[in-house]
DNA sequence: TTGAAAGCGCTAACAT
DNA sequence: ATGTTAGCGCTTTCAA
């Protein structure tokens, strides 16, 4: 009821114009069937009343709404944020505007559920939805959808993914190259697909250079700071430490980097220390930090470039996008050589 | 592959369930007037189609949504994102979902009227809307708006407001009495209400213990690193540097630090730095910054209390809610006396 | 070039 | 307890 009172619809921009709600939508939507001198008293009216169309109504009646969805498991968690960088980079290349869409509700549902939820939600106010590392990549919608780094083997939809094992791969390379032969290892959530490849990265890279694992060297972790502090402890306190630590993502080598400094070592001095994952705030205050740049923000950059070229009907070649990872070195690690 | 399907409606639950639309309505708004036995075949109708209902329709029908906007200037804001942390957690409590609008679009609208048309767009969608810095304070909407640090002398509605002033007085109050006599300024952006009131509280400061203003220790700014940086590279230039410099903020304090580290000075030991505002991974990584707490993250939690407050027609007392300033002191000044 | 009218999917009277 | 129906604000045929 309160509604009605406060906002101004198309109605009342046609009554105020002399015209019909259909002249006015022709005028909102550009179309060109429109008396030049009728269009301008329309606009001058809709500049008037301070009139807005109702996202609500429009998306309802027309497919197009020229807004991007975006679903994000954990909007507080910084490798959110850095994906909203990179999509908020390409929605303004193409003219789109962004809904990002988050629940403060129940935890209750399972994920799948939850996504798929969300997926048919927001679809009915935009053109196309972005789901950042979903459960499940099966949606039934109109419009299409792109998934960042999905937590599933074969994703059944278009998704961008980033190159975990190539990249854990390449840290243990470099440093085996630098001459370390104890390099530690400190995990990332083991339930997701990224964690996993990276630890077995690791564990091949060990392998290739003729280094026998040791479980000790292996700590568990949850992509956390803590998790970083609590096992590089471990580590450092170890009969034989390690003289590098691999870190499963950048939080946790920020953590390790926390406990070897508690524990009066110096970094890279007395340890080296590798993350995976590169958000520039935490290699900005860690000059010691060597990390494997997933280029995040790429990932959201990509993934709504492939979204956009959906949306216009320009289907990309594969479903699948992988975003290479790059190993950025600072010039932090010891050479042991 | 069950992509691009036709979106499930409310009909299709209806027919498959052998019932009539406005008894599915019933069950998804969950009215106690519907038989157990229908309602749970309606239930394992929508489970088994996986329905959703439409936001669009549903918003349009009915003025409950149990979704409240966010309207920010830049996603990409470290300070955009710890407000999203306050709000997150206060939504959370009350159950509510969060819809956070961007454009990628022109930037050549001026400031309110964009505000203005974003605030309608959401409105349409949600129960309530929150804006962030906006340039403006009067919205014609049906439903409540609240903003936060709006860039407006007397707000013409609800907001949540930062006592600049208080806290920069607090900050010079705090330098001179570890005996600082000679101590620079690098402001914020100028154009912004915040900015002012941070100088106008260094400058106070400065008079309330009679110590003479000198205009080379202010150097002009922009709340970013760059301007940290350069305007101390300005600064400990001067014949005569000073001992400690007031940041306007704490991404032009980090910048700061930079800057007297790649001048060979330790902080804190060589020069004492406080900045405004108090970013988490700021401070995280700077443990020589003492900070203003602006707790931001607190403005997004109090602003959506009050929204949620006047979505259930509970209005708080007042129009304006202050945010208190708390200096966080992590013993990285250096006394002088 | 413009207007009238039919819905989009949904909720909320009003019926039954 | 359930069905029928009238719109919400908008776009889009189809007529005029």
């Amino acid at each position: 009821m309160g509604r009605n009172r406060t906002t101004v619809t198309i109605r009342d921009v046609a009554r105020a114009a002399n015209v019909s709600v259909s002249t006015v939508s022709r005028v909102l939507n550009n179309k060109d069937d429109v008396a030049p001198e009728t269009c301008q008293r329309v606009r001058a009216v809709i500049e008037e009343l301070g009139y807005t169309s109702s996202l609500a109504a429009r998306s309802m009646r027309s497919r197009r709404t020229n807004v991007i969805g975006l679903i994000m498991p954990d909007v507080e968690d910084p490798f959110a944020f850095q994906i909203m960088r990179g999509i908020n980079r390409a929605i303004a290349e193409h003219g789109y505007d962004l809904i990002l869409y988050t629940s403060g509700g129940t935890k209750k549902e399972s994920s799948p559920d939850r996504e798929r939820r969300y997926v048919s939600l927001l679809n009915t106010v935009t053109d196309g939805v972005i789901v950042v590392t979903p459960a499940t990549t099966t949606f039934s919608t109109a419009s299409p959808v792109v998934v960042i780094d999905p937590n599933i083997d074969e994703p059944e939809c278009h998704a961008v993914i980033a190159t975990n094992y190539a990249g854990a791969l390449a840290v243990m390379e470099y440093l085996i190259g630098l001459g370390h032969r104890r390099i530690g290892f400190i995990g990332g959530r083991p339930e997701l697909k990224s964690a996993v490849q990276r630890l077995q990265g690791y564990q091949d890279g060990l392998q290739r250079a003729g280094i026998p694992l040791d479980p000790e060297l292996i700590q568990g972790g949850d992509y956390t700071r803590e998790a970083g502090f609590i096992g590089a402890q471990r580590l450092l306190r170890l009969p034989s430490p390690p003289t590098a630590i691999f870190a499963a993502n950048d939080q946790t080598a920020i953590g390790v980097i926390q406990a070897a400094r508690q524990m009066g070592l110096e970094v890279p001095r007395d340890l080296s220390v590798v993350g995976f994952d590169n958000i520039p705030e935490a290699a900005y205050f860690n000059p010691a930090l060597t990390t494997v740049d997933q280029s995040i923000d790429q990932m959201g950059y990509m993934a709504t470039q492939i979204l956009v070229g959906l949306i216009r009907g320009e289907p990309p070649n594969g479903l699948l996008y992988e975003i290479p990872t790059q190993l950025i070195i600072r010039d932090s690690c010891r050479a042991l050589l």
